[in-house]
DNA sequence: TAGATTGTTAATCGATTAACAATC
DNA sequence: TAGATTGTTAATCGATTAACAATC
């Protein structure tokens, strides 16, 4: 250990819990409680308490000795260390089925997340609003972007057509991407993919009820 | 090592990457291909070589010494192992947007399953078909369930809801939920819940954008 | 043959789990 | 005080990675 310590990585695994704790946090936050231990929370999420304590102390989570964690705190630095706590600005590509489910979806304003415009190129859904959110022609993409100072995409296209739009995303200068397309994305080292599958998901499920 | 040689369990994380596999090996036997090397897997998933080997094996995928895995047998034990290879029935709870994306998804015919009734109650929906699948109201249930032989709830309803129809599908007989709803499910043990949560990977895409 | 690949065993790494001291 | 809990270090476990023999 040198003169710089580095903050120790965190790992994917307790970054992919920390949702479930933020929703637990929240209502009891709402029902007027001020501290969280980590058995309670275990009882609650069913991950076990030694977990729930290391994850929440690698993300700096404030505590009281014997008592729990607290929640006004924690609530606080998990927000912060996610980047939760100010809004990042996101557009949708494809306002079909899908897209328009993320639009109704009122949970992203907890999650960092507003999303202000959305792209398509049928005809009968260019011009359109929904759930309140513009619908551009994909054409007007890098204007909008600019214009709007839009961080990240969420891509919710036919797979066929996801990495053509991949890349003029990228040539508009996008550093994140979250892709709800079953298809993996070829993009420069410096832009960051979420790959969400939902394939890998039914797969799980099928090989537990194969297993029964 | 007794007289009962237990097959080696499976790792989640190999389940999760089996699709993967799927799609590639899919593609490549249409163009009539026969073979496919853990190495030229690897440089179309950007997973490790060694990884899919090791995986490929472990679902016991024919193979040929130094020529790669036969396609076609790959294929056929992936399929086998996920039981993707006789269409399991499934029913959608919740026949809003995500419910109607889902109904849209044509690959699912490629992925074991097969949904065939929706349910709902908003009188707009109920008796409507979306994309050839009827809505019942949510009464039916438990007659359209025994009727047709239902094994797979799909849940796309909003997170207040999903306990208690959870409580409904469970008095049905139900052993494999798919859940969409942010909500932890309470179940009984030998009920299958496959918990699809998106903030989770809302999280992870934030981290790693902060983390530049 | 040479070289690419599978088959198989061992080494590494890091997440989870356990253990126990410190605290209020 | 006693007991529940955090803080912290060590042990365990299993997934990933490395290494190399066998094969065609």
């Amino acid at each position: 250990m040198g003169l710089f310590s580095k903050k120790k990585q965190i790992s994917v695994q307790t970054i992919r819990r920390l949702p479930q704790y933020l929703r637990v946090l929240y209502s009891w936050h709402a029902y007027g409680r001020g501290l969280a231990s980590s058995t309670a929370l275990a009882d609650e999420t069913q991950i076990p308490a030694i977990v729930i304590k290391k994850d929440l102390q690698a993300v700096g989570a404030p505590s009281k000795m014997r008592a729990g964690f607290k929640i006004k705190g924690t609530i606080s630095a998990i927000e912060n260390f996610l980047g939760w706590d100010n809004l990042n600005k996101a557009f949708l590509i494809g306002a079909g089925h899908l897209g328009a489910a993320l639009l109704g979806f009122s949970g992203f304003k907890n999650h960092g997340l507003e999303i202000v415009a959305a792209f398509d190129t049928h005809p009968e859904r260019v011009g359109n609003e929904i759930h309140g959110v513009h619908v551009y022609h994909t054409a007007q993409l890098q204007r909008v972007i600019d214009e709007k100072k839009l961080k990240i995409a969420i891509l919710t296209v036919p797979g066929a057509a996801a990495q053509g739009i991949t890349d003029t995303l990228v040539a508009c200068g996008i550093k994140a991407i979250w892709n709800f397309a079953p298809v993996k994305l070829n993009v420069p080292a410096d832009v960051a993919v979420q790959q969400e599958d939902i394939a890998s998901g039914l797969a799980e499920l099928c090989a537990r009820l194969k297993s029964k």
